[in-house]
DNA sequence: ATGTCC
């Protein structure tokens, strides 16, 4: 079908010099763009792109599009040795660091890997637990209490140290290569956790020998620390629900009080990445892949330096599943304190938690992928073999974060997700960059937040993570399930939020 | 995102 759109464009061209406009085709940023149905636009691959590149999007979210580099990136994305068609971006789509925010590149055995697709907080992700507690007995006092509990025992902001350093220096071994079962071997969880993380808590192919001395030493310390920018921890409330029978199998209810965890692998993913931008960068020259831009710094995947690098990610994904699991741990230590109730009574349980910042080994339409994730969520559909024993019927769920002060959403794929590597969108997604929403006075700020409570002292740490630098959640969210690539299955709303500013 | 520029 994509073929297609050769003839297409063509005739669209055809058609244009008798002056006739075509409904369908737009330039942005310079890019001829061709509608595809619903919600989905292609910029057909020209030039030295390999593949087409498309984008799910409406039309106001089509808008934002003209404000940000995000399409050049994607094109250039296209060009990239072993790509597949076609490389996607997702409705929260923003510009980013090579790949933009929202990106996903699908490569074949014989491409290239590329740090940048991934992302600076390799395995950045979002863990949600639920409970058997009723919102309407959380008032203003007691979500105080439980902000304030949790932040005194996890740590927030840039820079800190974990709590539970003195352990997790000891396991960080056994961490990295084996990911949250090594965490919960030290008492933070339980066995039956690892059936609700992506992967089971552990991407295999980790090896510490491929990471750098200073990212290690930055890791050791950091298990268990929340950091700053768009992590949060939000105590929320299930508003409303979407698909009962999804909904059931999730074990989520209208007024249910959960908690979102959304938080990555800190100081350790950060060195890697940065590591390992510079190694791929030269790696590219020595093996002459044309690389478009520094933030795309590829190699082949079977290289020296292509193969170090999976180590580290893998390393660094095992690292944020386990940076998720004692902050969970610690969170549901901070309840049990302030309601003086046990996990059990209080109904605590894990109900997924998944990677946006990846790159991990798939199977595509009968062929083995390496599909790089940045910011985007995988999300299988019922009956597909990769999902977690446990909702093998139903897909897993994905999560999907708002901005801090507005919604978030659980979502499952659908058959149709498969055009989209069955991936979908990580959030809300950025509509002003940091420096942009900086402008944001604190009365819209204040006003944005509504009656959510939130910890930070500091408006000016805080101004840039506000609503209303990011895009509308319920709008990115339509866009894929208007599509029919997710069925929506929940809605939440922050009651309370903790966010990581000094 | 990030010991936000060794």
């Amino acid at each position: 079908m994509l073929d297609d759109m050769f003839l297409f464009v063509n005739f669209r061209k055809i058609r244009d010099r008798k002056g006739v406009n075509f409904h369908g085709v737009e330039v942005i940023q310079g890019y001829t763009v061709v509608k595809d149905g619903i919600n989905k636009w292609c910029i057909p691959k020209f030039g030295k792109m390999r593949v087409d590149a498309v984008i799910y999007v409406n039309d106001t979210l089509k808008e934002l599009l003209h404000e940000d580099q995000s399409l050049r990136q994607i094109t250039n994305a296209a060009t990239l040795p072993g790509v597949v068609k076609p490389v996607i971006g997702m409705p929260d789509i923003h510009e980013g660091f090579g790949l933009p925010i929202g990106g996903v590149m699908a490569i074949e055995e014989k491409g290239v890997i590329s740090a940048g697709a991934v992302g600076y907080d390799i395995n950045c992700g979002v863990r949600l637990l639920r409970t058997n507690l009723e919102a309407e007995y959380f008032n203003k006092e007691l979500l105080y209490k439980l902000i304030e509990r949790i932040e005194y025992y996890v740590p927030t902001g840039i820079g800190k140290k974990g709590r539970h350093k003195g352990i997790t220096r000891l396991i960080f071994d056994d961490v990295v290569h084996n990911g949250v079962e090594a965490v919960i071997k030290a008492g933070f969880g339980k066995k039956s956790d690892l059936n609700f993380i992506e992967e089971g808590g552990k991407l295999s192919g980790a090896d510490i020998s491929a990471v750098s001395k200073e990212a290690q030493g930055r890791g050791e310390e950091q298990l268990g620390t929340l950091g700053g920018g768009n992590h949060f921890i939000e105590i929320q409330q299930v508003d409303s629900i979407l698909d009962e029978k999804l909904a059931e199998r999730f074990g989520l209810f209208k007024g249910q009080i959960a908690v979102m965890i959304h938080t990555g692998s800190r100081g350790f993913g950060h060195q890697i990445a940065t590591d390992y931008t510079k190694i791929l960068w030269e790696a590219a020259k020595k093996y002459g892949v044309d690389v478009p831009e520094k933030g795309l710094a590829a190699a082949p995947i079977d290289s020296k330096e292509g193969k170090a690098y999976y180590k580290a990610m893998a390393a660094a994904v095992n690292f944020a599943f386990s940076n998720r699991q004692i902050i969970m741990f610690d969170v549901i230590k901070a309840f049990e304190d302030v309601l003086k109730k046990s996990s059990e009574s209080m109904g605590f349980q894990l109900v997924y938690d998944v990677a946006h910042n990846i790159a991990k080994w798939e199977e595509h339409g009968g062929k083995k992928l390496l599909v790089h994730r940045k910011g985007a969520t995988r999300a299988l559909p019922a009956g597909h073999p990769q999902n977690p024993s446990f909702y093998k019927e139903s897909g897993h769920p994905a999560l999907i974060p708002g901005s801090m002060g507005t919604g978030s959403y659980v979502v499952v794929g659908t058959e149709k997700a498969a055009e989209t590597f069955y991936s979908v969108n990580h959030g809300a997604g950025r509509r002003l960059s940091r420096n942009k929403a900086k402008k944001i006075t604190k009365e819209e700020f204040e006003k944005a937040m509504g009656d959510v409570i939130y910890n930070v002292r500091s408006f000016k740490d805080i101004v840039d993570e506000s609503p209303l630098a990011y895009k509308d959640v319920e709008e990115v969210i339509s866009v894929l399930s208007e599509r029919g690539i997710t069925t929506p299955v929940a809605r939440l709303i922050p009651l309370a939020v903790v966010k990581g500013a000094d």
